[in-house]
RNA sequence: GGAGAAGUAUCGAAGUGGUCAUAACGAGCUCGACUCGAAAUCGAGUUGUCCGAAAGGGCACGAGGGUUCGAAUCCCUCCUUCUCCGCCA
C-alpha cells in the first residue's frame, strides 16, 4: 500500500516511478474523488458532533421537566442524514481502497526501469565447470544415484511432485541443516509457522488479491464465496504477518527471523515443459530469512540478506551470479530485489535460488506494522525485507550437475558432509 | 464434533440503555519529590486513527450487521481464547 499523502502531494512523481515498473496510472479522477470524500466526511462529522451534543443534553432536559419530543424529532432526521452521508463515504472508501490496493510499490531510486531484459548481473562467483566427459542431466543423476523418485512422486501427487529417497532425502535435509546453522550463527530466530494461512496474510504480503489464483486455496465449508484459507507459497507470507497490527519498541528492531517450510505453488501454465526435473515443482523446501527494520536501516539490511544468501551458495562450491532486478521484474510489493542465480549446466542457464527484497513500508502499511519512535513517542511504519536462504529445489540439481564426476558419482560439498556420515561422494549402489 | 464461559488501555478489572471512555479501581512503565542510595511513600504522565492550516471535531469496548433520538450495555452472524466431554497424531 502506498502512502495516500504521497499521492496527494506529488502524483506526478508517483506516476513516473510506477511507470518504471511498467504500471501506467492517472491520478486525476482518484484525487477528485478523494477531495469529495473528505468533504463528505467533514459534513457527516459535523452532524455527528451535533448529535453527540444533543444526546448529552436530553437526559438533562428530561430531568428539568422540559419537553423533549421536538428534539427527538430533530435527532431522528440527523440520524437519517448521517446514514446517507456515511453510505456515500463508504462507497468512495471502498473504491479508493481497491484502487490503492492494486498499486504496486514504487521502485527504489537506484532501480532501473524496464522488465527482465534490463536486469543487471552485478557479481559472478566461481566459473562454469568444464567437463572432459559427457555431463549428465540432474534427473538422470538423481535417479541413478537413488536420490529422487520422480515416477512415484507423480503417482502420489500428480505431475510436478517428486519423492526424495534415502541419500537424496538426507542430502536435502543436510542442506536445510546447513542453512539453518548459518542463520543461527548470525543471530536469526528460528520460526516454524502454520502452513495454512488466512486470506489476510496473503493480503498483507501484497500477494492478494492479484495473485490469489497462484496458491492452493482451501475450499470453504460455510457456503460463502471465495476462500478464507490457503496453503503458503513461501514462508515470507507467514513471517510478514508475525507482527501484523502491532506496535513494537524501537529498541527491539531489527527483528531477524528464519523459517523452514515447504512452499506450495500451483504454477499453472508455467514453463514446466522445458524444465525437466525439479526446477519448478508444486512443492519445494525453502528456508526463508526475514527482517523487520527501522526505515533508515533497510538498505543495509538488504545487503546483509543478499550477502548471507550468496555466502551459502558459495560455501557449497557452486558457480552463480547475483542480479539486480529491473523495476518491472521486481514483485509488486518490492522496492528493490536481488536474485541469486545458480548455474545449471544442462539448461545452459542460471536459475534463481534466492530472491532478496526490500519491501520498504509497503507491507507494513498493508498490515499496520509499526514501531514506536523513541524520540517522538509516535508510531511509525517499519520496513520489511525477505530473502530465501535458500530454496533447495534448484540447489540440489546444481550440486548434482556441477559436482558430477566422470564415473557418475557426485562430490558432496564439504560443509554438508557432517550430516552425511562424512562421505565425500554420492555413488551408485 | 458437543456443552459452557469469556473477549474493555501494557496487564488485571469496573461499567449491563443517556448525565464517567483522554475508561472507576488495582498493577506496570516514564518523569519528579523524599533518601547517602534503594525500598516504601507521595505527585504528575502513560491508546490508536480519521477530518481540519489551526481551533476544534469524528471514530474505535474481539469483528461485522441490526434495534434506538441515543448502544460497551439489547438483538443477529462470525472470529478468538479458556473449561469440560468426545475423537485423535
Amino acid at each position: 500500500m502506498l502512502d495516500i499523502n504521497m499521492i496527494r502531494e506529488m502524483p506526478d512523481i508517483v506516476s513516473e516511478k510506477l511507470a518504471r515498473k511498467g504500471h501506467t496510472v492517472d491520478f486525476t479522477e482518484f484525487l477528485s474523488r478523494d477531495k469529495m470524500r473528505r468533504e463528505l466526511i467533514h459534513q457527516s462529522e459535523q452532524l455527528k458532533a451535533e448529535r453527540n451534543k444533543t444526546s448529552a443534553a436530553i437526559p438533562r432536559m428530561k430531568k428539568a421537566g422540559e419537553e423533549v419530543a421536538p428534539v427527538l424529532q430533530r435527532m431522528k432526521s440527523i440520524g437519517d442524514e448521517i446514514k446517507a452521508f456515511d453510505q456515500q463515504i463508504a462507497e468512495l472508501d471502498s473504491t479508493q481502497q481497491a484502487f490503492l490496493e492494486a498499486l504496486p510499490n514504487l521502485p527504489a531510486d537506484d532501480v532501473i526501469a524496464g522488465g527482465k531484459e534490463n536486469n543487471q548481473v552485478i557479481r559472478t562467483v566461481g566459473e562454469k565447470p568444464v567437463f572432459d566427459f559427457e555431463p549428465q542431466h540432474h534427473v538422470d543423476l538423481a535417479e541413478k544415484l537413488g536420490l529422487i523418485d520422480y515416477t512415484r512422486g507423480a503417482k502420489l501427487g500428480g505431475s510436478g511432485f517428486w519423492v526424495y529417497r534415502g541419500p537424496g532425502a538426507r542430502l536435502e535435509w543436510a542442506l536445510l541443516n546447513f542453512f539453518m546453522e548459518e542463520h543461527l550463527k548470525d543471530g536469526y530466530e528460528m520460526i516454524l509457522p502454520p502452513h495454512i494461512l488466512t486470506y489476510q496474510c496473503g493480503y498483507t504480503a501484497g500477494q492478494f488479491p492479484k495473485f490469489k489464483d497462484d496458491v492452493y486455496q482451501l475450499r470453504r465449508d460455510d457456503g460463502e464465496d471465495g476462500f478464507s484459507h490457503f496453503i503458503l507459497p513461501t514462508a515470507e507470507t507467514a513471517l510478514v504477518n508475525l507482527h501484523r497490527d502491532e506496535i513494537i519498541d524501537e529498541d527491539a528492531l531489527p527483528l531477524k527471523y528464519y523459517a523452514y517450510t515447504p512452499c506450495y505453488r500451483k504454477e499453472a501454465g508455467s514453463y514446466r515443459a522445458e524444465e525437466r526435473g525439479m526446477i519448478r515443482g508444486h512443492q519445494f523446501n525453502k528456508i526463508e530469512m526475514f527482517q523487520y527494520t527501522k526505515p533508515a536501516d533497510s538498505d543495509q539490511a538488504l545487503e546483509e540478506l543478499v550477502g548471507k544468501a550468496a555466502k551459502l551458495v558459495e560455501q557449497l562450491g557452486l558457480h552463480f551470479q547475483v542480479s539486480k532486478l529491473a523495476a518491472g521484474d521486481c514483485s509488486a510489493s518490492m522496492t528493490k530485489t536481488y536474485d541469486i542465480e545458480v548455474w545449471i549446466p544442462s539448461m545452459n542457464d542460471y536459475k534463481e535460488v534466492s530472491s532478496a527484497s526490500n519491501a520498504g513500508d509497503y507491507q507494513a502499511r498493508r498490515g499496520a506494522m509499526r514501531f514506536r519512535n523513541k524520540e517522538t513517542g509516535k508510531p511509525e511504519f517499519m520496513h520489511t525485507l525477505n530473502a530465501s536462504g535458500l530454496a533447495t529445489s534448484r540447489i540440489l540439481p546444481a550440486i548434482l550437475e556441477q559436482h558430477q564426476q566422470p564415473d557418475g558419482s557426485v562430490r558432496i560439498p564439504e560443509v554438508l558432509r557432517k550430516w552425511l556420515d562424512g562421505k565425500e561422494h554420492l555413488t551408485v549402489g
